[in-house]
DNA sequence: AATGAAATGAGAGCGCG
DNA sequence: CGCGCTCTCATTTCATT
């Protein structure tokens, strides 16, 4: 089940406080205040309506994956064999529970689904692709891309306009 | 350029406590301290460093797309026609300066550039292919997947064997 | 109904042993 | 590294429009 997203309108100042947040939230409500004119005890409800809300859905650390030794970034294109819904399903559990696939989305177009995958090295990939997708007899096929540069990595959202 | 990171070795508490920043980086020393055994002050030091060094890139919070009306993810794979080091360079910096691609990865395989791009609709996807591939005659080719789910989503990297 | 000002309490950021 | 302190900041209360 997904999260229930009560998706209100949200005004200029929220959208001004998201900007901030989505590059540094540990800006104090203070300074945000001051950026956007607006008091303190204001940023402060409006944060917290926002993340009751769905609107703010997490708030974490962005690590850099070679300082941990996970240098290799991949990304895989896989194409299924039966498009059926609980086929998909199982699919998307399987590929979502494996800690190396930082991202999982399922897609339209010349595959079905497109991993992000972060390992420490080439060598954890191919175990990576025997367990998930050799040993799943619903993967018609896979194609590859490594990572050679991170250019620009975010999960920020444009909030203005 | 590129941050100077000083990938020296993390120790497991190091790894315990990357572990909880990338769940939720509001969490207080104390509460991390209590679960890595180890004082806040200690934990704090901890952060404080791999902040430094670069280990910690940032503290952001994650918005909903749907949310601030950015309803559209898609891939695009990009395959370029010149890849001396120069235009290569020319591509990165014009598709990490579109607000609109929110990751873009330099890979190899049988594509040059993957482009993680998020709209508000399919119309703003069409306007940027004209600026960003249509427009730049170093593009050879480009394919497009919508994502009809966004299975997993995260930045997060394993930091624990 | 949402805001701003003031008071309270928790947590971060120091130096110390 | 842990213990103490200080001080900033988050959080609540209350009056106001």
């Amino acid at each position: 089940m997904r999260k229930p997203v009560r998706a209100q309108q949200l005004d200029a100042f929220d959208r001004k406080i998201l900007a901030i947040l989505q590059r540094d939230n540990n800006t104090s409500q203070r300074t945000i205040g001051e950026r956007v004119n607006l008091s303190a005890p204001a940023v402060q409800r409006r944060i917290k309506r926002m993340t009751e809300d769905g609107v703010i859905q997490a708030n974490v650390a962005v690590v850099d994956p070679t300082a941990v030794g996970q240098s290799v970034t991949i990304f895989a294109e896989v194409e299924v064999i039966s498009e059926t819904a609980e086929q998909i399903e199982a699919a998307k559990r399987a590929f979502a529970s494996a800690p190396e696939v930082q991202q999982c989305y399922y897609v339209t177009g010349e595959a079905d689904f497109i991993l992000v995958i972060v390992v420490p090295a080439m060598t954890d990939y191919e175990a990576l692709t025997r367990r998930l997708f050799f040993g799943n007899n619903n993967v018609r096929r896979f194609r590859t891309f490594v990572a050679m540069d991170r250019v620009k990595v975010g999960l920020s959202v444009t909030t203005e306009s």
